[in-house]
DNA sequence: TATACGTGGGG
DNA sequence: TCCCCAAGTAT
């Protein structure tokens, strides 16, 4: 068992604690939706399904899941996979470092521990991508043991049953909640009360607006009480998205587009995409040179011809003003560099790529008249 | 501890 | 258009 630090305990009103308990794992057998995920309870399944739905909303999610699941029905199959199959399935979803870390763990699971998840809080948190939360979801879920699952849903419920101040987005207040959690937990069910809390916060202690009058515990909510819930939770306001200009070379040579894989590490770490380069302060123009001298120093000489046109991507801290610009690969390297490759123009979904060369890509097939036909997309 | 890391939906 | 948000993790 993982040692936990020393938090307070907070020595919760039995009465008040049995009563919640009670009430909202009524309301969830009652008012639970019926989610793929919740077909089985097969750690692999449970496992995939909350890694998917990290940042991620649940109508998002679904098709992803049930594709996925067609695709890597077990463990095994995910685990025999090849990087850039699993990067395809995940094409879309966005933070792809997910993608990477769970095929990474679920090759660990396979070949260090027999493909059987673990079970044990120290071992299963060692595996890359799984963090506090989704330990907990996992082993309460899968292995019905009583490990606190706590997420944006349930801070914002128990900020306002407590009328917590504390500003949810620091670490430390989700520690604080973590120690509230397992005060509350019920013992018997922590699965279903583990996600009978995010279900609360998902369809009634909405972030917004409230529906304080369905809601199976409001007598028992101190914010209820002071009138306060939609002053809770606090949030610090995150920064705006980073302006950048941001240049795609859209490259052919004989009926084939260069493309050119990301870096391991970064934005968009992993997945495919036109040879870019972006800067802060310098105008689009300015970054023309830029683009060749990486190119020169890849073996590629380009010449550049018109603008096929801007499109704008925004992410959660940076916004990508980008333009594409065509080029002719006049002399290519041989042999082409690892991380660059040729399509035929219009065949992308034989890659995987982020949604801002989709954009860039869907723009240079409409001035070329190509008939793209994304499979997912 | 604060920041990087995607994308899409809704008010 | 803008802002907030959505089942977090790694560094």
């Amino acid at each position: 068992m993982r040692e936990r630090k020393a938090e307070p305990t907070y020595d919760l009103d039995q009465d008040w604690t049995e009563e919640i308990r009670k009430n909202l794992l009524h309301w969830y057998d009652q008012n639970k939706r019926d989610l793929p995920w919740r077909e089985s309870r097969d750690p692999y399944r449970v496992w995939v399904s909350e890694i998917m739905l990290q940042q991620t909303r649940v109508d998002t999610v679904i098709p992803y899941y049930q594709r996925f699941m067609e695709n890597f029905p077990t463990l095994i199959d995910l685990a025999e996979a090849d990087e850039d199959e699993v990067l395809k399935y995940w094409e879309g979803l966005g933070y792809y470092s997910r993608a990477r870390n769970l095929h990474a763990a679920v090759k660990k699971v396979a070949t260090v521990y027999g493909g059987k998840v673990p079970e044990d809080l120290e071992t299963i948190s060692q595996l890359k991508g799984v963090g506090t939360y989704t330990a907990g979801a996992v082993l309460s879920i899968a292995y019905n043991q009583p490990e606190p699952a706590v997420d944006g849903n349930v801070m914002r419920v128990f900020s306002r049953w407590f009328a917590m101040k504390d500003d949810v987005a620091k670490p430390a207040t989700r520690r604080k909640m973590e120690a509230y959690a397992l005060q509350v937990m019920c013992r018997e069910r922590p699965g279903d009360f583990n996600q009978g809390l995010m279900e609360l916060g998902a369809l009634i202690c909405h972030p917004l607006s409230p529906v304080c009058d369905s809601c199976p515990v409001n007598s028992l909510c101190q914010a209820r009480q002071q009138g306060i819930q939609h002053e809770l939770p606090v949030k610090k306001k995150a920064k705006p998205p980073v302006p950048y200009n941001v240049i795609f070379g859209y490259i052919k040579q004989d009926g084939h587009v260069l493309v050119q894989r990301r870096p391991q590490g970064g934005l968009l770490a992993g997945m495919w995409s036109l040879p870019t380069v972006e800067e802060q302060k310098k105008g689009n123009d300015a970054l023309i040179p830029d683009l060749s001298k990486n190119l020169a120093e890849a073996g590629f000489h380009v010449e550049w011809g018109r603008v096929l046109g801007e499109t704008d991507h925004i992410f959660s801290h940076r916004r990508w003003k980008i333009t594409i610009l065509e080029g002719e690969a006049l002399s290519v390297s041989q042999p082409l560099p690892e991380e660059y490759t040729w399509v035929t123009e219009g065949s992308w979904d034989s890659l995987a790529f982020p949604k801002a060369y989709h954009k860039a890509l869907r723009i240079a097939d409409s001035r070329f008249g190509s008939r793209f036909q994304g499979s997912l997309f």
